[in-house]
DNA sequence: TATAATAAAGTCAGGGATAGTCAAACGCCC
DNA sequence: GGGCGTTTGACTATCCCTGACTTTATTATA
């Protein structure tokens, strides 16, 4: 018996055919299949996971979309986001961090000055959470994605 | 199916062209696009915002009409910091946050890469601050920025 | 000048179109 | 019969768009 997830899983590999990304009405898909809507957040989520190399954007509302991205593996055919995301857990140092970032830097998965602002946002000092909410961390966090968005724009270059 | 907001938000956009302003009349443009009048104002609230640097001015009765003017901040490098960091203040809520990385963008003082990477930093759901320590707060922003990295990196575009 | 008519634009609640979440039910396989 | 992956449905969240009603400005008229 064909599992449903099975076929919707290949239909949609199959409606890619090569392309590196996709866009589908969910409930289309869904009716196409005669289905419940949310079956397709569970192929979502069980066949097109970040470990499984994909990427999952949408949008509510009129006009919306879900958007699935494949990601290219790694020069050794792993998939390297995912390897990093483990590396991070549920918390990192700030050595860590920058560790990991510059890494990033080092294997052009990113540029010097996005480099700078991943360093930036994840610095100790952008995180300083003197009492508590929300809206003041992130002016914090900003402020300081700000000043180093300006830092190499001046000429200068060092990150 | 388009959205009607984004082609009238286009349709503005190209309307200024490059200019800090433009005068309209909302029934004109309602018509031009056979919609209802208020869909102008949606549009004005939601994609020329004051969060986004846009300021709307109207008059009602005969000869009435809408003006958005666009916002610079100061041109030159040291103010500009300044101008946007005096916006930011001690707090900001995530609309806020974005529109100013929006307009950073529409000013192309970043590219559309940093804008994303600055969102996902400020965003909500990077800032879900549970219980504690400043690790595992930054691993949930470094979680989502290398998401980011990764998300527009295969080719495509999109915001 | 006061008043009425007309011509804009603004506001706001609500409806429609999507998509997401989550817990419970289902069903296959050991 | 129990476990685990699958499937569903009820509820929620978000975005877009409209229509009825309100407000303001100008012009015409008494």
């Amino acid at each position: 018996m064909a599992r449903l997830s099975d076929s919707i899983e290949r239909f949609i590999i199959e409606l890619m055919d090569g392309a590196d990304r996709i866009e589908l009405r969910r409930n289309e898909l869904a009716q196409h299949f005669g289905c419940a809507p949310s079956q397709i957040n569970y192929v979502l989520a069980t066949r097109f996971s970040i470990e499984r190399g994909y990427i999952i954007d949408s949008r509510r509302g009129e006009g919306g979309y879900v958007r699935i991205v494949q990601m290219r593996p790694d020069t050794c055919g792993e998939n390297l986001l995912c390897d990093l995301l483990s590396r991070i857990g549920n918390q990192i140092t700030e050595d860590g961090a920058h560790g990991l970032i510059h890494q990033m830097l080092q294997l052009a998965l990113i540029t010097r000055r996005e480099a700078g602002l991943m360093a930036a946002a994840t610095a100790d000092a952008s995180l300083a959470i003197p009492l508590n909410t929300k809206d003041i961390l992130r002016a914090s966090v900003l402020r300081s994605l700000l000043i180093q968005a300006f830092r190499d724009m001046e000429g200068g270059d060092e990150a």
